[in-house]
DNA sequence: CACCAGGCGATTT
DNA sequence: AAATCGCATGGT
């Protein structure tokens, strides 16, 4: 018989659904960044200066995290723990945000029609503002295929049972990047600039998620990061949303949350701040978990 | 062909 | 301060 020590077991917590955070990582995109096949997500990754490929599933009552490759040390399961526990927002009680959701008149199907989705997370802060450069005004389908190409061409490859895993560029190898590169990658001249500047800001030592964590508020964590070029009001509440985790953070004049206000007639166009405002009102300190359903809610309308 | 896309910075009013 | 403009290019 064999035993299997290369395995961690998380509780799920109340108000989870694996099969929808599932759902939300294999939308009809194609990211680079995780592997959905059957009911499990495989995810390669760098924690320390270790790689790992994960295989997340879930068993009964509890998730699996088989270490697929990499080491499987007491010290390397409780980062891999922390890390699958941050990614999916284990560890967020849902309770009032449910709540608020259920007395909700336009969007309290949202509560069984999406019940157990999370927040899922981008836990690295390079990763995440680069994500949002990528994505700035253009369709998401595009998107995925400039990461793709970025990705590939700068990233880390885990080759495994022949199929590829990849992991996102380290900030070194972008902070030495071409624009002329990135140019011919079909980035616009804009984004090239943006990209190799942020990742000098982070060779730099001027920008870090710890750095970004150690301030006191959400307010100089937004002004922090919008002090650099091509990190605009979007993309910082994106960020401190997906990665810092801050619960009241909105992305502003997102299309695809304004489209999904207009579709729930909670505003009649996308000029409306003064009804957004009334509307994120009801939702006072669970904004980012309100935004992530409505986004959730532009597969189905 | 027109219009929009998970915006941003610069310029103009 | 607030409105407008140029960017770049794939998707529909």
């Amino acid at each position: 018989m064999v035993i299997k020590n290369n395995i961690i077991t998380v509780k799920k917590p109340p108000l989870f659904s694996f099969a929808e955070c599932l759902w939300f990582l294999d939308r009809n995109y194609d990211d680079c960044a995780h592997t959905v096949k059957q009911d499990a997500v495989w995810k390669a990754l760098q924690l320390g200066e270790e790689n790992y490929l994960l295989k997340i599933y879930e068993k009964d009552k509890t998730i699996k995290i088989e270490v697929v490759v990499g080491p499987a040390s007491a010290k390397s399961k409780k980062l891999i723990e922390s890390f699958v526990v941050e990614w999916f927002d284990l560890n967020n009680n849902l309770e009032p945000f449910y709540k608020a959701l259920r007395k909700d008149k336009q969007l309290s199907y949202m509560y069984k029609d999406f019940y157990g989705l999370r927040l899922m997370g981008i836990t690295d802060l390079f990763e995440s503002l680069c994500w949002c450069i990528i994505g700035q005004q253009i369709n998401l389908s595009f998107a995925y295929k400039l990461k793709r190409r970025l990705v590939e061409r700068f990233g880390i490859k885990l080759e495994y049972e022949g199929s590829l895993f990849y992991i996102f560029p380290d900030f070194k190898a972008l902070a030495q990047a071409s624009a002329e590169e990135l140019k011919a990658m079909q980035f616009s001249s804009a984004k090239a600039a943006y990209l190799i500047n942020t990742a000098q800001a982070f060779s730099d030592g001027l920008l870090s998620k710890s750095i970004l964590q150690s301030l006191p508020d959400e307010e100089s964590r937004h002004k922090l990061l919008t002090s650099f070029r091509g990190i605009g009001t979007w993309t910082a509440n994106y960020v401190l949303m997906k990665t810092i985790r801050d619960p009241n953070s909105i992305p502003h004049g997102d299309a695809g949350l304004l489209k999904a206000l207009i579709n729930h007639d909670i505003i009649e166009d996308k000029k409306d701040t003064q009804k957004i405002k009334l509307f994120f009102e009801r939702y006072k300190n669970m904004e980012s978990y309100i935004v992530i359903y409505l986004w959730r809610s532009l597969a189905i309308h």
